[in-house]
DNA sequence: AGTAACTCCTTTCACGGTGAAAGTATAAAG
DNA sequence: CTTTATACTTTCACCGTGAAAGGAGTTACT
């Protein structure tokens, strides 16, 4: 498998990876029609190209008490701050998901916390880089 | 391990698993000072409890060929076009991620695509159920 | 056509991670 | 001081894994 090109297959892998990235490569190939030694070399392959760029948790921060979760999008009031808030938001472990964005704001940021007053205080520190307009998930459909 | 209490350890190992959900049970056990099968244990405790839902990639769409990454606030038109919209999202697999938020707009999506020809579509297809804000994402900082 | 080179697969095999079971240690309760 | 419960370690058999070797199919060159 040293062809760079990915096909159905390989898509094939990456969806049922996703869903669930601890399917035996035997369990995957069962799938595709492949052994598991096969799977696991396009496996490999999808992770040299840097597609598969590591394995992670599907998890519930809701149940460790960080109940609030938030979207942010800032407007930064500075140009002369970026790096101060990126420094910020990097730091800050409540800040889970940071992108810079064109179209509304500068940034747009997700926060895992713990309650509305924990929320206050972040908002505070993030009211010295700019403005900013908030939503609050409610019900995460999809 | 049934005692239903998260301690520092468990958060230890999630922080861990987090970051690399193939660590071996063994590795992570070097880390809090645990044999593996006693952090098998507890991770086996955070999956019964919830806080584990899964397992899944971390990885790069941009090189398969989405290179468009978009937040979309829509904000709906009609109290009675709720449920086709929730069909609409969970049908298109472009929508990758949906919150019911409140604050900004109604929902939330992100939006995974092609190009912006692609994207122009789907949101041709959003605007039947109520307008939007679009935000690109130009570099995922976190 | 014949052969060489290449790609991608399967088969085989040894290593090691895994969960189950049994044994051990510590702490709280009667 | 014993009983019970909890959470750990040790031991063990199973099986998923990557490496290596071999095979099948395809392309390209003479």
């Amino acid at each position: 498998m040293a062809n760079q090109d990915i096909d159905y297959i390989d898509l094939k892998i990456l969806q049922a990876l996703l869903e669930n990235a601890f399917l035996t490569h035997k369990e995957i190939g069962a799938k595709v029609h492949l052994t598991g030694q096969a799977v696991g070399a396009r496996v490999r392959k999808l992770t040299d190209l840097g597609v598969i760029d590591g394995y992670t948790l599907r998890w519930n921060p809701g149940k460790i008490g960080l109940t609030v979760h938030a979207f942010l999008t800032v407007f930064m009031n500075s140009n002369q701050s970026h790096q101060s808030f990126r420094d910020f938001v990097l730091s800050n472990e409540a800040v889970t998901e940071v992108h810079r964005v064109s179209g509304e704001g500068c940034y747009w940021l997700r926060i895992r916390i713990g309650d509305s007053s924990e929320l206050n205080k972040l908002l505070d520190s993030v009211l010295k880089y700019g403005n900013y307009r908030l939503s609050l998930s409610i019900e995460q459909i999809k």
